[in-house]
RNA sequence: GGACAGAUGGGUGAGUGGUUGAAACCGCACGCCUGGAACGCGUGUGUAGGGCAACCUACCGAGGGUUCGAAUCCCUCUCUGUCCGCCA
């Protein structure tokens, strides 16, 4: 979450900086009249405990010297009235505090460009050149399908919608991807970990997913947990609520998990094919940061997806995401897009974010400097979504027949 | 799933109603000692919020209760450990 010390005190700064993620005025202003309103009344309660501790320190000494203490009891127990009520108000004002604080997005970086929406992001660089086909190229459901890779009936027959089946050598080359992926992350310096694919409330408010986004989440039945959208919430929650020590830092993960997600809102697009999946494999890093370190963190996550694409000969480009198309969480975001042959266009494939503290504000991630305890970044990027780097390499290395060639880094794999 | 035990600061661990936010030890930081280090000695060292200085408030798994006052008593829940059962 965003500093509301910070709201507070420099209000028309936090006002122009989030204007770039379209949040209004009002809403902030509300926010700050909220934590004001917190703060008066946590305040008044503070005394009037303090009076309590006061009084009741008193008694040893009136028991001690045999004075009365009725008068002095009367006292006590009126204020232990004025104390109940005062915390009630305390509590329900910060509830309505954190309702709105956890809902408000994260600063955008002074770096981030204005804009409302996609077509506003920057192209910063181009890797590779899509090729020239002397046939039609086909897209990857219709390959797929051909070549038995990809079974969408049977998909949905098991699940629903947005489920497939991956059979044959498209399931082994899923796998193939899925190791490769981690071998040339943890030559970037990430260090491999599996977790559950589980998570509870808390670890997705910790990443910001709840409480703004609970509608695209798979929730268990019974439970009060969920299917993770993203290894990036038990990756980084790995570290919640502790304070780690300075030589720790940097901390680099990566894992491989299933990720789950609804896609509410998401009705009509890509219906075909494994582009957009309720389940889909994805390769995930997190780095764990001083603050100052952070940027330097973030281009070198860029770099290492960037060469994990360029090893597998697929032409991408690096875009930078402007303000309007920046995630709740996020600070600043690059995203690695793909060419995707059957749609002449560049597709997300990857979307690397540095979130400053305020995941780390949510979960509590700290560190020791020193003396002082400081608030961490975090950053996680995907390296990278499996189905859609699947799709990428049927799609780009098809031949007219109909044939896939698979990409040579990828053999001692198979 | 059944039975029992437990949950205290970075760690081990004391503490059964009142100057205990918490002994002791370890760790850590700084200083002294040393040519340098180890050893030794000394000082300091929980988190969060408010004043942003003195200081005040909250927190001893979580929530509720008893009491003028609770880490300490009562209730509920969660988690951990051990044994039994079941099982990949």
């Amino acid at each position: 979450m965003i500093d509301v010390k910070l709201l507070n005190r420099n209000f028309d700064e936090v006002v122009a900086r989030l204007q770039k993620k379209r949040v209004s005025e009002e809403l902030l202003s509300q926010l700050r009249d909220r934590y004001l309103k917190f703060k008066n009344l946590k305040s008044q309660l503070e005394e009037a405990q303090a009076e309590q501790n006061r009084k009741s320190k008193l008694f040893q000494t009136y028991i001690r010297e045999k004075k009365d203490i009725t008068n002095l009891k009367k006292e006590v127990s009126e204020n232990k009235k004025l104390i109940a009520q005062l915390s009630e108000k305390v509590k329900e004002a910060e509830k309505l505090l954190e309702e709105l604080l956890y809902s408000i997005p994260n600063l955008p970086h002074q770096s981030v460009p204005d804009g409302v929406d996609e077509n506003d992001n920057v192209e910063i660089a181009k890797i590779g050149t899509p090729r020239q086909f002397q046939f039609e190229p086909k897209p990857h459901y219709e390959l797929g399908e051909k070549l038995g890779w990809l079974d969408f009936e049977r998909g949905v027959k098991l699940a629903k919608s947005r489920f497939t089946a991956i059979r044959g050598m498209g399931a082994r080359l899923e796998r193939a991807l899925i190791n490769y992926m981690l071998d040339h992350n943890r030559k970037c310096g990430f260090d491999e970990v599996s977790l559950p694919i589980v998570t509870n409330a808390k670890s997705l408010y910790g990443t910001g997913q709840l409480p703004k986004f609970g509608e695209d989440l798979f929730k268990i039945e019974g439970e009060e947990l969920y299917l993770i959208p993203t290894a990036e919430v038990t990756l980084t929650n790995l570290f919640a609520d502790e304070i780690l020590k300075s030589d720790d830092l940097p901390i680099q993960l990566t894992s491989a998990t299933p990720c789950f997600r609804k896609e509410a809102g998401a009705g009509g697009k890509d219906v075909r094919g494994i582009i957009r999946q309720h389940q889909f494999y994805k390769v995930e890093l997190v780095a764990i940061t001083k603050p100052e370190e952070s940027y330097q963190m973030l281009d070198k996550m860029v770099e290492c997806v960037s060469s994990l694409l360029s090893n597998l000969g697929l032409p991408h480009r690096k875009v930078e995401l402007c303000g309007g198309d920046l995630g709740f969480s996020a600070s600043k975001t690059v995203d690695i897009e793909v060419w995707i042959p059957s749609q002449n266009r560049y597709r997300e494939i990857s979307s690397i974010s540095n979130t400053e503290d305020f995941q780390a504000r949510r979960a509590k991630i700290r560190y020791r400097d020193g003396k002082k305890n400081r608030l961490v970044h975090t950053l996680n990027g995907s390296s990278l979504a499996v189905g859609r780097t699947l799709v990428a390499i049927m799609e780009n290395f098809q031949n007219e027949n109909g044939e896939i060639e698979i990409p040579k880094v990828l053999e001692r794999y198979l």
